[in-house]
DNA sequence: TTGTCAATTGTCAGCGGCTGTCACTAGCCT
DNA sequence: AGGCTAGTGACAGCCGCTGACAATTGACAA
């Protein structure tokens, strides 16, 4: 039984998070300024920022949740997939639970939209890499538990996250320059480019 | 003969460069003002504005000259060299360049100290990584036209880049987690662990 | 050398992100 | 009902950054 403080506060947290969604994502990310966002919901500037700390923050809230996921689904994966497979299989079956997960929170469509921003808006794009590069972090960390490892004394961790992030990287991009915004696509986008993997990385790509 | 007009411009902007530089490194990036910087070369901050579009640019000027130099060294690569062999020598041929190329603008020491403080600064870190994926795209194009594939129809040459840009990556890491902050150190770590790439994507690591 | 023109700079005003402060309001709890 | 406190609004102010305009300084020709 939450109180009613509770209950207000949490309604103004997800008025101010779809606002600033949906003002950013038709007027743009710079073009929208946080006293609009405030406005749109009717609180003063100030407030906006007692919830998030700051214009970027968020931006970031669902994609935050969604990474949070994908590190829990990787530690879920059983202990005889090898890493790479860990990762593969955590990836493909978070984008089948996403839109459970993140409808909680704003329409998926929404998120997707957002997403798609932050691929084109440089100022967000360079957050979204710097907190990837966090997220890929703690992944290596999960992996090399699963392993038995020491990351700070064995790279192999760290370098299998880092290539496997470098094509997410690439996934990303292709499917946000594309047509086709589904998540049916971006799906299909990932297990595409993961079987490229190997064959990009050795040898001649002539021959074939 | 360049007039001297514009051997002031130049000597403004270096001696601008120089105190953001020196004054990033020593005070930190966030904690120094424009205003700092323009006080003390001793020119108004909208001067410092004129020369710099921002405070980022300013912390990246000489990162940006070491990249452009390392796309070049890459087209630069033979022909007969595999995509992957082509990156990594290109890679320790820059760094073995690296000096003289820098200390036409600022001290190495002070270009090295810059770069472990771009690591440690959110800010500046989200910076490096979306100019490392501008440098990854412009690569992969080099990528693709030595080997005479089209970039976006063949995704092989963006995710090689994209792995080994992640494997830098880590390595830019570690290194400014270490110790020795040498060229030396750079250059060992480089090696070693792109030599990691292979065992750390093929299979099992607990079999070695 | 001097006067004219153009490039460079300083000053000022202002916007937007963000923070500290403080008084006020509204829910909580006895 | 009344005291307590979490949450809010209003205000002031810092910093990054930009536009506008006037003042200055070098370039170049007469």
């Amino acid at each position: 039984m939450e109180t009613l403080r509770e209950r207000k506060k949490q309604r103004t947290r997800e008025a101010l998070l779809r606002a600033a969604l949906e003002l950013f994502t038709t007027r743009g990310y710079e073009r929208t300024t946080i006293d609009d966002v405030a406005d749109a919901v009717g609180v003063s500037q100030r407030t906006f920022f007692r919830y998030f700390a700051g214009k970027e923050e968020a931006a970031f809230a669902v994609q935050d949740l969604v990474e949070e996921r994908f590190v829990a689904a990787v530690r879920a994966r059983p202990a005889g997939e090898t890493p790479l497979e860990a990762l593969r299989h955590a990836l493909t079956e978070g984008w089948d639970r996403l839109s459970e997960d993140v409808e909680d929170v704003v329409p998926v469509e929404l998120y997707l939209r957002m997403y798609r921003l932050i691929e084109s808006t440089p100022v967000l794009l360079a957050a979204h890499l710097r907190r990837s590069a966090d997220t890929e972090d703690r992944i290596a960390r999960v992996l090399a538990e699963r392993e038995g490892l020491d990351v700070d004394a064995d790279p192999r961790p760290r370098i299998a996250v880092a290539a496997f992030g470098g094509v997410m990287r690439v996934t990303e991009r292709q499917w946000s320059l594309g047509e086709d915004f589904s998540l049916a696509a971006i799906r299909a986008l990932t297990t595409a480019y993961l079987d490229q993997v190997g064959p990009a990385l050795t040898g001649n790509w002539r021959a074939l």
